[in-house]
DNA sequence: TAGTCGTGGTG
DNA sequence: TCACCAAGACT
């Protein structure tokens, strides 16, 4: 390691003593690290998703799954709707998986960054975070701050993907031998609060004196691929009651909202032109609005109808349940779900 | 490698 | 309002 790169280290971890911030999941900087089943909880829950979101969702696990083998000895079912709302969903069936191969092992998480990646779950990001900040070893930690931070301080042109080779190079060059746990910390928390995705606080940073990019506008860097719009989808989605309880399924396979309850749809996640068929082909539905919801690769436009027969108490054609309106809360709908519900519940008045 | 996979905050 | 995107993993 040459001086400059020493420098740098030094000058973030100096700046994280005095500005980390203080978060559920962390232990103050130069402490002995937390417990790795919250750390690894905590690095899952906060793959693309924002610390405010996870914040709830931290406190509501660890609270009723205090360790790794109460996770694992939980029903699949109470954490896939522990886990509604968060998204990604597929995080949650890994969790799963994960807590059971940690259990299984007398409940210790593996302490290096190659034994780590190979759990459900786990990445190249979220082994070497887990290693890094639980067991204090030496491992690269590069996610979308650290990506963000290391391009801007080298003036790397090169555009993502392709830049991931350099970037990681340079994250590598720069990881101190100790302390790296803090160091990855303190790169996501300056990432996060300085070094932002717009309009960076240069004034504030502590590696401006030895940034490349600020130059230049910090702001241009990482260079990004163009983006691709985003489809529209159509798809219709069905709203069966009977004496207060509501039809819920639960989604199946590895695909779109898998393991989660849902209500009855007619396959818009399979084929989206709005075209798929009703559970109940002759029955009298009614119109019952429209929900809008944005995922990551498309639009859906999501037509909610409503049954207004009374024949059908031989329904349903498959597997799920009566769900008591009361309760609806409890039934862990994934967020697109949960918003027809709401739209069907609203017509009610 | 490129597509799949949620959601909510932000400017 | 709306495009952008976050502590990515998996196939």
């Amino acid at each position: 390691m040459d001086a400059s790169t020493q420098t740098i280290a030094a000058a973030l971890l100096g700046w994280y003593d005095a500005n980390a911030r203080t978060l559920p999941w962390r232990s103050p900087p130069g402490s002995p690290p937390p417990d790795p089943y919250r750390v690894w909880l905590s690095e899952v829950m906060l793959q693309q998703t924002t610390v405010a979101a996870v914040g709830p969702y931290f406190a509501r696990f660890t609270t009723r799954w205090p360790t790794v083998e109460a996770l694992a000895a939980a029903d699949e079912a109470e954490v896939m709707a522990a886990w509604a709302g968060l998204g990604y969903y597929a995080r949650a069936r890994n969790l799963i998986a994960c807590a059971k191969a940690v259990a299984a092992r007398g409940g210790v998480f593996p302490g290096t960054e190659a034994e780590l990646r190979a759990l459900p779950g786990l990445g190249a990001y979220t082994a070497a975070a887990v290693a890094a900040i639980a067991f204090e070893q030496r491992a690269v930690v590069v996610d979308a701050n650290v990506e963000r931070v290391v391009a801007r301080l080298f003036a790397i042109d090169e555009p993502l993907p392709g830049a991931r080779k350099a970037i990681r190079a340079r994250a590598d060059a720069i990881t101190p031998q100790s302390r790296a746990g803090d160091f990855a910390q303190a790169m996501m928390d300056l990432g996060s609060g300085v070094c932002t995705v717009r309009a960076p606080r240069c004034l504030l940073c502590p590696l401006s004196h030895a940034c490349a990019g600020r130059a230049a506008g910090a702001e241009r860097f990482p260079v990004k691929p163009p983006k691709v719009a985003k489809p529209q989808r159509r798809g219709r989605a069905f709203w069966i009651e009977q004496d207060g309880a509501v039809w819920l399924v639960r989604r199946g396979g590895t695909g779109m909202l898998a393991g989660m309850r849902a209500l009855p749809d007619d396959g818009w996640s399979a084929r989206g032109d709005g075209a798929g068929e009703a559970p109940l082909p002759d029955a009298a539905w009614a119109n019952g609005g429209a929900v809008r919801h944005g995922f990551t690769h498309f639009d859906l436009d999501l037509q909610l109808m409503l049954y207004s027969g009374s024949d059908w108490v031989s329904f349903p054609p498959d597997a799920g349940e009566w769900w008591p309106l009361d309760q609806l809360e409890t039934a862990g709908l994934p967020t697109l779900f949960a918003k027809a519900a709401q739209l069907a519940m609203a017509q009610k008045e």
